[in-house]
DNA sequence: ATTATTTTTTAGGCTTGTCTAAAAATTAAT
DNA sequence: ATTAATTTTTAGACAAGCCTAAAAAATAAT
């Protein structure tokens, strides 16, 4: 048995160790998890009896496999549940992650495979991350950030970087969803912000930091 | 902030005064939880403090209308979501029991608003039971058990007292659900079972026991 | 190569929710 | 009206998760 918290643990290792590849340190755990660092390391002392990472004394810690296949199939749950919440329920895309973080602790392993059938195996989440499949394996897309297309270059929407709530509210404010079809028509090098069309929008400036945050695929032949 | 353990001694308080009107000793909460008579009072004592329930030493709880309040919307969320396991996710009835128990600790009006209204405002849930509506407020249906049906009268089946897994599947195996049409064609006063003639499938003898927990609609004028 | 800074761990304590064993109160029975 | 049986409460302990403050280890800076 793992208890939610612990299931917590296990989600903010792996999505440390996503990144800069290698081990989770004890301070960016307790960031992560909003608690400190006291907690987390009596915490790590007693799960990791559990083998779900391995933990040696100021070396951080790093996922073993079967920390690995929990992660995953946490981060299927909860990408699954937006799925829903967004699709069947229709929450708006900020609205979805706390309750989804909710959602994804509820243990029946039936009941995620049912939910999968019922939304017909779904690739992509709300936010364009990929949901793995029941045996961890999921699709990664060819994609750019925004920033990185090019002046008269055009691209469609496929995902977001950051979840951040006032962020994901600002896009649809300027009705920029999955699926946004998109066309850079300037760009100042002085501050790296791009005029953007957005179809059947208008046009509209966005910053450096937006264009680095929205994920797009480009459009090969325009 | 309530915790879900809070929310089950609630529904437990609930359950037993829902009955035998009045006050549930510590007794009958221990057993319903599965835990001990001292863990109980424990509880008690410091619930009271937040004003769901009247305890005094000795003489039992009794919910408050604070309480009654915040037990009718778990169980609201317990019945809508075992609708939509039912419904949407295709489970069985004898199923979804347990799932449900976990989903209605996840905290979100909005959430529960959305599936209320995905699901079409369903006023029962898959064993027949009431939906309360957000409001608290659900519908009473004029209903009987089966073993007050007398020889020769029909109905139909509108709902089950006991969830007990194996019954459910019981009634599954006999092609007994919600809407089934049954009429009593013997019945034997030394047990007080009765031979049951089931709609397009034939009929069977059901013991005194089974009778009293299917509650059906009696067809007036058959 | 020391000193200073940062990170991590230890130590001690708190709350929630649980337990067992024993004491106290209530209810039932003679 | 006592005694017996049952129910409930108290007392003391434990695990999970969390905290703060202080000590120890690792890293950075002079």
């Amino acid at each position: 048995m793992v208890t939610s918290t612990e299931e917590d643990y296990i989600k903010a290792i792996f999505k440390i160790t996503e990144r800069n590849q290698g081990t989770a340190s004890t301070n960016s755990i307790a960031e992560l998890l909003s608690t400190s660092a006291a907690s987390v390391t009596d915490m790590l002392k007693r799960l990791s009896e559990k083998k779900y990472f391995n933990y040696q004394k100021y070396k951080g810690v790093s996922l073993t496999n079967k920390g690995l296949d929990l992660a995953t199939q946490l981060i299927r749950k909860h990408r699954l549940w937006e799925y829903f919440l967004v699709e069947k329920l229709s929450f708006t895309w900020d609205e979805v992650h706390e309750i989804a973080e909710q959602l994804e602790h509820v243990k029946s392993d039936k009941l995620i495979e049912k939910l999968d059938a019922y939304l017909n195996y779904p690739k992509y989440d709300p936010h364009g991350d990929p949901i793995p499949n029941a045996e961890g394996k999921f699709t990664i897309r060819t994609q750019v950030s925004l920033f990185h297309l090019g002046l008269g270059e055009e691209g469609i929407v496929v995902g977001v970087k950051e979840h951040d709530k006032p962020f994901l509210q600002y896009l649809d404010k300027l009705k920029i969803k999955i699926g946004t079809k998109l066309k850079v028509i300037n760009q100042l090098d002085f501050d790296h912000s791009k005029e953007i069309l957005i179809e059947d929008e208008g046009q509209t400036v966005l910053s450096h930091k937006v264009c680095s945050n929205i994920y797009v695929k480009k459009k090969m032949f325009s």
